[in-house]
DNA sequence: GCGTGCTGTCACGGACTTGTAACATTAGGT
DNA sequence: ACCTAATGTTACAAGTCCGTGACAGCACGC
């Protein structure tokens, strides 16, 4: 799983209480207590998913969803609001400025936990440790093991995440630069054909099982996971 | 397994059948007759688990757990509710602070320490004193022994913990800074290199009897124990 | 005080991983 | 059939990660 979560949060107790909570759930907790330090880390690094007060001083929470909706680099990661229960009305415009979810305070830890995991389930299945299985082929990220047909099969880091990639969403064909942006991360700076080659690893690990034959190539376009 | 419970509970009658229980059951029984003095107590040392009554003269139970909640030094706590049935409708609102379970009065001792066990094992399997057994290793946190195909196996403090984690959350890879987490403790400044050679150690202990195979390594990710 | 066992850190070396370039092969249009 | 662009394949140097032994500081019992 291990998701990089940002939290943007004034009250301090909650804030320690999120961030504390996500941790033990194995993510990277970011945390910020306004907008404008919010919009300061997004800058730097994109985070998985943006637990958001509503209520903010400064610049208010639907403001800076506004602003990550805006910019192409940050419209699609996704939001979930907090908002207390009196604000119940803002329900609407809060998932209007397109929060993927919210969830009102005060709040169960047991109960945002779900809620990050359905969230991310449904934006990113790759940060989830679900386990993917098709066409004969299980990756199961809690233990970090693939098997095809049953047998063992070995991968590097990254063809590990290549493939979890692939698999949690097949029937797709991605180009090389959205799997650069997806598998290796948004801020780093690879040639493109390097893909390639750990496609070929990634193929040459898949071969003794012959489920290679599930990672194709769209030429002109990029790669596909398909199991039929 | 012998772990710490702080019992907050004003009714002297009922205060005493659970501390007795507990005894009974292997545990060491803290008493407190109001939140205030149970703050007190809490203070000086944490213990394992909070039974706490809902209704508690001066300083309500949840006000007293949602104090727990706020200092990040207590956050962790797990606590059961003991609640009157009549104020069932509070269940909710009593999850919603954080409680790990409630129960409601009046109820069997059998009854509270199967929720006691059960919530001691959510939040930490590795407290409860359960044998674990996997692969011909069996750890009995009881009798602080392992044997590896019912030969002696001599480990330290620490092998003893991270064995011991690492068995009650088998096959799932953890890394570095979550066993460090886990194992030593989240206020514990160490270098997760560290990490590295207490997995050397442990290995070294289980050499004799072939099963630091068990103990494996995800390169780029973290350590895994498993069975298979 | 003195050993003894435990702990955390470091440094070294080996094993694995990774990105790139260079060359080989293939696909698809003409 | 041929040509060209796209992709497959291999080799390699650099970088990274991990295993390992050594060591100093501590706590503890004797």
């Amino acid at each position: 799983m291990a998701a990089t979560i940002l939290v943007v949060e004034d009250e301090p107790a909650i804030q320690e209480l999120i961030a504390y909570n996500l941790k033990q759930a194995g993510h990277q907790a970011l945390r910020a207590d306004n907008a404008e330090q919010a919009l300061n880390l997004v800058s730097n690094a994109l985070p998985d998913l943006v637990l958001l007060d509503w209520m903010l001083p400064g610049l208010s929470g639907i403001e800076f969803a506004r602003r990550l909706r805006a910019d192409k680099r940050t419209r699609t990661v996704p939001i979930i609001m907090l908002t207390a229960r009196s604000e119940e009305q803002d329900k609407l415009a809060g998932l209007d400025t397109g929060a993927d979810d919210y969830i009102t305070k005060p709040f169960s830890p047991r109960e945002l936990m779900a809620r990050i995991k359905a969230v991310l389930r449904r934006r990113a299945p790759e940060m989830t440790d679900d386990v993917v299985q098709a066409g004969g082929l299980k990756l199961d990220p809690a233990s970090h093991r693939v098997t095809g047909h049953g047998k063992p099969v070995e991968l590097g880091p990254t063809e590990f995440r290549l493939l979890h990639f692939l698999m949690t969403h097949a029937e797709r064909v991605h180009s090389r630069t959205q799997l650069l942006d997806q598998v290796w991360g948004d801020h780093v700076f690879v040639e493109e054909r390097t893909v390639d080659v750990h496609i070929r690893r990634l193929r040459k690990a898949l071969e003794p099982t012959e489920l290679d034959r599930l990672v194709q190539t769209v030429r002109g376009t990029g790669y596909r996971f398909s199991a039929s």
